[in-house]
DNA sequence: CTATTTCCGGAACATTTGTTCCTAAATCAT
DNA sequence: ATGATTTAGGAACAAATGTTCCGGAAATAG
């Protein structure tokens, strides 16, 4: 019938993933697409559409690739005073040691774009909802095992755990201070304490 | 001699403050200058330099008008726990009130430019520090009058509360939930309780 | 008045923007 | 083979970008 596409449509995706989580929406031109993606702008055009839904496509990809590990690790949490100890751990590890940390590709549409496209607004508000939800579950079951205190409310919790997250994405991107960083993360998990 | 400057050049600084803090560099176009602020281009230009020069400007600008008020109620405390709290619903009811939540200019230009400009880096991590060493001062006073328990360390206590207000800062701009951000901002000011 | 300076409007600029289209080569199924 | 379809490359586009410059009007100081 035709000829087969010559390159995987994912692996391409994951570039632009990287790309407008890098330099965001508005400092990504079509050329850097062009150039990073390796894909010629027909090409890039025909199979994607233009460059909105393009990012927008990156969003989902990047909640179905990135984000979802965190919450596949929350779920599986069988102690998750420890787990949420990790994740802290984990991101900021990601952003301490590259050369130029990303943050959080959310956090950065959201602070970009959310008040100008109400898509995207979508998009991010759905995905900390899925984050909570996924705490909060974790942290009723560690109540009920006795890991958590019941003095505190769950749901309350996870959110603030998102809040203090997304702080913490924000300031990893200019502040490199080790020590800083943890400061604020004992005293975060310190509030599991009573 | 000449004819005197016929517009108050922090009257229109003010006005470059708003659209910036709004709309954000990139997608802030020279024209939008032009209309909002009211002068001509020229005028624009022989005024504030360019428009990177002019953002840098508007960013220092909000320093010593806006963050500023901020830093001195910490200043006057004499009730940081209190301080506190008020700092939480003023911000909160900022955002949510308006129609378009700006969130904060500072967070906002660290997401968008501070792994992209080292001098727009340093303005927001000065920033920082000194909302920080104004709450720590506060916070050793406090514990000093024995309304803050000394069981935590002021220092690490400062840190993890501008991270706490960077992070609702983000989620104010897209989560309309007032009762959400209750939430997390007494569970924040419960880290203070023991 | 005359000088001097600052204003505004708008023309003009080169560059970059996002996007579309055309052509020709490449690859596949039959 | 043929036919179908996708590729790459690049030309082409209008629109928007940031910036500079010119001319003349307006206002001040002497």
């Amino acid at each position: 019938m035709a000829r087969a596409k010559s390159f995987d449509q994912n692996e391409v995706l994951d570039k632009a993933v990287i790309l407008f989580w890098k330099k965001g929406y508005n400092a990504t031109s079509a050329n850097d697409l062009v150039r990073e993606l390796g894909l010629s702008r027909s090409s890039l055009y025909d199979t994607y559409g233009d460059k909105r839904t393009l990012f927008i496509k990156s969003l989902n990809r990047y909640r179905s690739e990135i984000v979802s590990k965190t919450i596949k690790m929350i779920d599986n949490s069988t102690d998750i005073k420890k787990t949420l100890k990790d994740i802290f751990t984990h991101i900021c590890e990601q952003d301490l040691t590259a050369k130029i940390p990303k943050g959080c590709f959310m956090v950065n549409s959201a602070v970009e774009l959310s008040t100008s496209d109400s898509e995207i607004a979508k998009i991010v508000e759905q995905n900390q909802k899925d984050i909570e939800y996924s705490f909060e579950t974790a942290l009723l079951k560690g109540q009920k095992n006795g890991v958590i205190s019941k003095n505190k409310n769950a749901k309350s919790l996870s959110k603030f755990f998102y809040n203090s997250i997304a702080g913490l994405r924000v300031s990893l991107k200019y502040n490199k201070f080790r020590s800083s960083i943890d400061q604020v993360v004992s005293l975060n998990l310190s509030v599991l304490d009573n």
